[in-house]
DNA sequence: ACATGTGAAAAAATTCACAGCA
DNA sequence: TGCTGTGAATTTTTTCACATGT
C-alpha cells in the first residue's frame, strides 16, 4: 500500500527458477515480516542473509532472479520487499484452500492460525465419514467428499491439502484433480502421482524426523 | 533380519554428505517399504528412481556415498537395502522424543500414527498450562515444562519437537538445549538459533503452501 | 543380458570481487 | 562510505557412459 517509484525490474524471462531459491524466498519473507514487527524499516543482504544462515551474496543473487529491489548504499525497504516477494510467490492475494480428511491432523490444520496471515484460508473441508460430514469446525463446513467438485467450483478453489490415511491418499488425489484443483499439499506418507499440470508439495513428518536423526547421529558437519 | 554375506562397504570417509542426498534416502526408504508391502523382493535403481521422479544414476550415486548395496545383474534386495538405509539414517533403533506444546498441533502429533513405524516414539509431552500438565494423552504424560531437564534425563531423550506459539519458540528451544536435547524439530514459524552442536529441522506449514502457490502461479516448468 | 559402481563430463548453484550508484 | 547488482571463478551436484561382476 502506498509507495511508488518505478525501478521496474525485468520479471524474469526464460530459464526456470531453482526450487531452492524459491524456498529461500519464503524464509526471507518470514524474516522480513519479523523485522518489520520489531520496528525496522530497512535491512540489507548482509543482515538478512546471516540471520538465516546464508551469505549476503546469496540473498542478492536470489532476489536478482526476479528483478531489482534494493537501493545501493541503503539496502532494502522491508515493506517494499515484502510486497515484492508476496507478488512473486503469489501470496499477495487470498487463496481459498480445500482440506481433505478430518482426522487428527486435519482438525489441527483447520485450527492452525498461521495460514491466514500468509494469505491462505481453508474454505471447505471434506471427509467420507458421515459422522463428520455436515458438521462445522472453526466455521468451516465439512462436506461429503462426493460434493468436492461442486464445492470447489463454487468457491473457486485451486489448492487442496491431503490429510487422509496413506491408503486413501492416491484416490483422494485423483478426486482432487478431477474436481479441478491445480496444487496439492500432501501429508500422507506415500508418493502420489499427478498429471503434469498439477503441482504438489509433500510433507512427511516421519521423514523430517529421519533427517533430524541422521543429523544427530552424524553431527560433525559444523554448519 | 538374518542375512549375511560381507560386501562390506566403506562407511564414508572424509567429505560430508549433501543434505539433498539424505533427504532422497528417506524417500528411497519409504518407497522400498511400499514395494515390500506389495510383495516385491528386489528392485533396481531403474525402477526406484523413476518411481520418485529421479534418474537411475542418481539413485546409485546417492547410495554410493555410503557403500555398496546392490548386486550387478540383480539390483537391490529390498529388505536388505531398507536395513542399510535405516542404519545410515539412525532409525534402526527407537528414538524417544519429547514434545513441547499441547495445542492443536501438539495433540495431533501425539496421536499421529506415522512416527512409531519409523522408529520414533513420543515419550513425554510438556506444556506450561496447568490445565494440561498432569493429564495423559494417548498414554503420554504431559509434564510441566519446568520438569523438562529431569524427564529428559530419566528417559534418555535426545530429540524434541517444538509445537508452541511462535513467540515462545526461542525460549522453549533454549530450555530444550539446556535440558540436553541434541536435535530439534521446529514447527513454529520463526527462525530459532541454537548452538552448533544441536541439530535442527524446521517445518513451516505456511511456507510449504507458499511454495505450492508459487508453483501453481508459475506452472510452465513441465517436470 | 542385466544392472551395479564409478571415473569423467556437464550442468547448476554458490561465492567472489568489483564497478557503479546513493 | 555503504550496499546493490552482476560477470567471472569456484564449488557442488547431476548426468553420462562404460568397465566390471552375476
Amino acid at each position: 500500500m502506498a509507495e511508488s517509484r518505478d525501478k521496474t525490474p525485468a520479471p524474469d524471462s526464460g530459464s526456470s527458477i531453482p526450487r531452492a531459491v524459491v524456498s529461500r524466498l519464503s524464509l526471507y519473507l518470514r524474516e522480513l515480516q519479523h523485522l518489520v514487527r520489531s520496528g525496522q524499516e530497512t535491512t540489507s543482504s548482509n543482515q538478512l542473509g546471516p540471520l538465516l544462515g546464508f551469505t549476503d551474496a546469496q540473498v542478492r543473487k536470489d532476489l536478482a532472479y526476479f528483478g531489482q529491489f534494493g537501493y545501493p548504499g541503503i539496502g532494502y525497504r522491508c515493506q517494499e520487499l515484502i510486497q515484492a516477494i508476496r507478488g512473486i510467490l503469489g501470496t499477495d492475494r487470498e487463496w481459498p484452500v480445500a482440506l481433505m480428511g478430518i482426522g487428527n491432523l486435519g482438525r489441527a490444520l483447520l485450527r492452525y492460525k498461521g495460514f491466514e496471515q500468509q494469505g491462505f484460508r481453508i474454505t471447505a473441508a471434506f471427509d467420507i465419514d458421515s459422522e463428520k460430514t455436515g458438521t462445522t469446525i472453526e466455521g468451516v463446513v465439512v462436506y461429503d467428499a462426493a460434493e468436492m467438485e461442486e464445492v470447489v467450483r463454487r468457491y473457486g478453489i485451486q489448492l487442496g491439502v491431503i490429510a487422509v490415511p496413506a491408503e486413501a491418499a492416491q484416490g483422494t488425489a485423483d478426486s482432487m484433480v478431477h474436481a479441478g484443483l491445480t496444487g496439492i499439499m500432501n501429508f500422507a506418507p506415500v508418493t502420489i502421482s499427478l498429471p503434469d499440470h498439477v503441482q504438489q508439495v509433500g510433507i512427511d513428518l516421519a521423514i523430517e524426523l529421519e533427517q533430524l536423526s541422521f543429523a544427530v547421529v552424524n553431527r560433525h558437519d559444523k554448519r
